[in-house]
DNA sequence: ATTTGCCTTAACCATCCGGTCAAACCATGT
DNA sequence: ACATGGTTTGACCGGATGGTTAAGGCAAAT
């Protein structure tokens, strides 16, 4: 992102409170406005219009994501190192930016064109799946088509933690006890995983 | 849902496609009315408002999908034919009820509240945690937190299909190649959980 | 034929919303 | 002191939106 001045900064993070508790539909310029302490008019000269301002927070969102959630799996990791990395990693990255996560899932559903705009590669999959490769010549893991396993482990990571509001209160917990579970799910998933792959 | 005139019919039913397809904010009184082939008094005469509407809309297709879930998984099934059960019929149903799905998915997180007034009761995780003791006295699963295990299988059957579009997208595949691959889910899914519950 | 009660509609209302504009504000350079 | 140009604002606009109302239509009951 461009440097801003301060008055777009108080703009822009305005919008990306308003837009992430209301989604576009239910975000209001005026109340956009009220947050930054500034008036409708000014908001429009500098974000022309409520489009543009969307698309902006959007890109911005998912650039904090997929950035944190895409650092670097060191080479030297085993595979076995890398799956817990992966895991620990996802669950991490989600539950610290959940609000957000939850903006970008839904509002990229509505509007799935978003996405068409933003993405450019994905080589997480070929990273991993090449460490696994590896790993099933060794014969230290059975075979199983990587596409399942990765989204496997993704589900597992992701659902829970963009699911909590419904889970917490099927399942009936507090909103602590779920935190602590889901910090549990850290070891839980990985240990899932990897019992699994056994030969 | 007690019986409804010819006209309640269609206006319900038109009410479900357009907030399925705009949710709350997006949908229009007006495109009821329209879809319905009636005027917008007429709906209001039936339905007071849109949220009243609104309200009556999620509850039949929370009870429209809960229930087709919620099916009897018959007693003398194995473990192994239990989870095999649950989680094909998982992917089918959701599968099935895709949009459906997803809208009270996304409109139940942005208002929990109505979840409070819709759940009883959620006995599904005794059915299968009981079947699970059993298997595990005998020697034949390893331990493993049973919420967990639960959450594991939802996570993989769910949010593959919930996120349907973004994974299309992100992974590159056509939408008939991910609809087979869904459909090979069943048995990778279930494949998965059993490798990794050996002892 | 008239009443009764359900249904439908066109017209209307108040409000809200995104967006515009002309005027004012203010710091800087001359 | 004045002009310049970016910044800010209150007032306003056109259109959409949820909801109301008064009047009428229509079919069965009287």
């Amino acid at each position: 992102m461009e440097d801003l001045t301060k008055a777009e900064e108080k703009i822009f993070s305005a919008a990306k409170e308003e837009f992430i508790e209301k989604g576009f539909d239910g975000a209001r310029m005026q109340a956009i406005a009220d947050r930054a302490g500034i008036s409708k008019a000014a908001l429009h000269y500098y974000y022309r219009s409520k489009e543009k301002l969307f698309k902006k927070v959007v890109n911005f969102i998912f650039n904090m994501v997929f950035n944190s959630v895409k650092q670097k799996i060191e080479e030297k990791l085993s595979f076995e190192e890398k799956v817990h990395f992966i895991i620990s990693m996802y669950i991490d990255t989600i539950l610290q930016h959940k609000h957000m996560a939850f903006f970008l899932f839904s509002e990229l559903m509505k509007h799935p064109q978003i996405l068409d705009e933003l993405i450019k590669k994905q080589e997480k999959i070929t990273t991993l799946s090449a460490a696994y490769q590896a790993e099933l010549e060794k014969g230290k893991i059975r075979s199983i088509e990587p596409r399942h396993l990765i989204l496997n482990v993704v589900s597992m990571c992701i659902y829970p933690i963009l699911g909590s509001p419904l889970i917490i209160r099927i399942l009936g917990f507090s909103k602590t006890e779920y935190d602590a579970f889901l910090q549990e799910r850290k070891e839980q998933v990985f240990e899932f995983v990897m019992k699994s792959l056994r030969p």
